[in-house]
DNA sequence: CTCGATCCCTGGACGC
DNA sequence: TGCGTCCAGGGATCGA
């Protein structure tokens, strides 16, 4: 599940690790998740990793050239999907069985790519490309300010956690986080964009700032098999009051939370402190069934 | 614009 | 023990 707090974690880790190691030569043993494999195989041999952070949910290993001086700026862009890892390994450690990618780097230790389910993604991007490609994203979490927050949601009719986990609005907002911000903000799921107050916006830009900040502190949450590049799982799924919680007792008031299907995802919520929004639709109560067409 | 459905993919859980 | 089935889910894509 690697979301904003699990990649943070690995991308800290590697920097420690990795960063101002060069990449001596590329071997792919699959590459269907590799947008441009050839340049992928093509540019990285003799390039040096200056630097790994973390985009949204994506890993930027920002690239140098080993002699002369950098100029177009260019990176490896890697996300995790749900199950990727990207670990250095000594030669002498067997391969996974679902390893990807290996990079000889030049102290002898491989940074290895291994991703069972391959819904992650790689992609060697320089100068306009990659400018453009993280142009498709939309504010940082822990950076947007609470206006442009509210900005990105109220002008939509999509429902809130659509938007939390629509990358153009947020990025780096996953499945785990979405319901635990709107779980800490009391804000029901199904909620319209449009449809939320200021001093709504106001509690999930706080919420979102403590949850994201507090998971990353704990290096994520570890619910499937994520472990940081260290081999150390993540500790905040211990703290998660929403996400997979169902029939458990909310922490607020006790009420077993309830699971539905939101944007196509499994949604967590209390249905007491989460107030559900309007009738939703299916007024059959006594409006007789007339939806007026306006 | 927004939504749901579908596909990608494998491992783990579950039922018999 | 083993096999079939279902589910998880980030993101792209397509039709409604």
């Amino acid at each position: 599940m690697p979301e904003l707090p699990e990649v943070e974690t690995v991308a800290r880790a590697l920097q420690r690790s990795i960063a101002g190691r060069r990449v001596l030569s590329v071997t792919l043993r699959m590459s269907d998740f590799i947008d441009d494999a050839g340049a992928l195989e093509r540019e990285l041999p003799g390039r040096t990793i200056a630097l790994v952070e973390r985009y949204g949910k994506f890993m930027l290993l920002r690239l140098r050239r080993g002699g002369d001086a950098d100029a177009a700026n260019e990176a490896l862009l890697v996300h995790l999907g749900m199950t990727g890892n990207l670990s250095p390994f000594s030669t002498e450690q067997p391969l996974h069985k679902h390893t990807h990618v290996i990079l000889a780097l030049d102290d002898g230790r491989e940074l290895r790519y291994t991703d069972p389910r391959r819904f992650g993604r790689m992609a060697y991007l320089a100068g306009s490309a990659l400018e453009r490609e993280l142009q498709r994203f939309g504010a940082e979490p822990l950076q947007v300010p609470e206006r442009e927050l509210a900005q990105r949601l109220q002008s939509s009719h999509a429902r809130v956690k659509a938007l939390l986990l629509d990358q153009r609005v947020l990025r780096g907002v996953g499945n785990i986080y979405a319901d635990e911000s709107l779980w800490s903000a009391r804000i029901h799921p199904a909620r319209i964009g449009s449809s939320l107050k200021d001093a709504e916006i106001r509690e999930l830009h706080q919420a979102l700032r403590k949850i994201l900040r507090h998971a990353i502190r704990m290096r994520g949450s570890s619910i499937s098999d994520f472990v940081d590049p260290e081999g150390i799982p993540g500790d905040y799924q211990r703290r998660h009051r929403a996400y997979g919680r169902e029939g458990k007792e909310c922490h607020r008031c006790a009420t077993p939370i309830r699971r539905m299907i939101v944007a196509g995802r499994s949604t967590f919520y209390c249905p007491s402190c989460q107030r559900a929004p309007r009738p939703k639709g299916k007024a059959k109560r006594k409006a007789g069934r007339r939806t007026s067409k306006r």
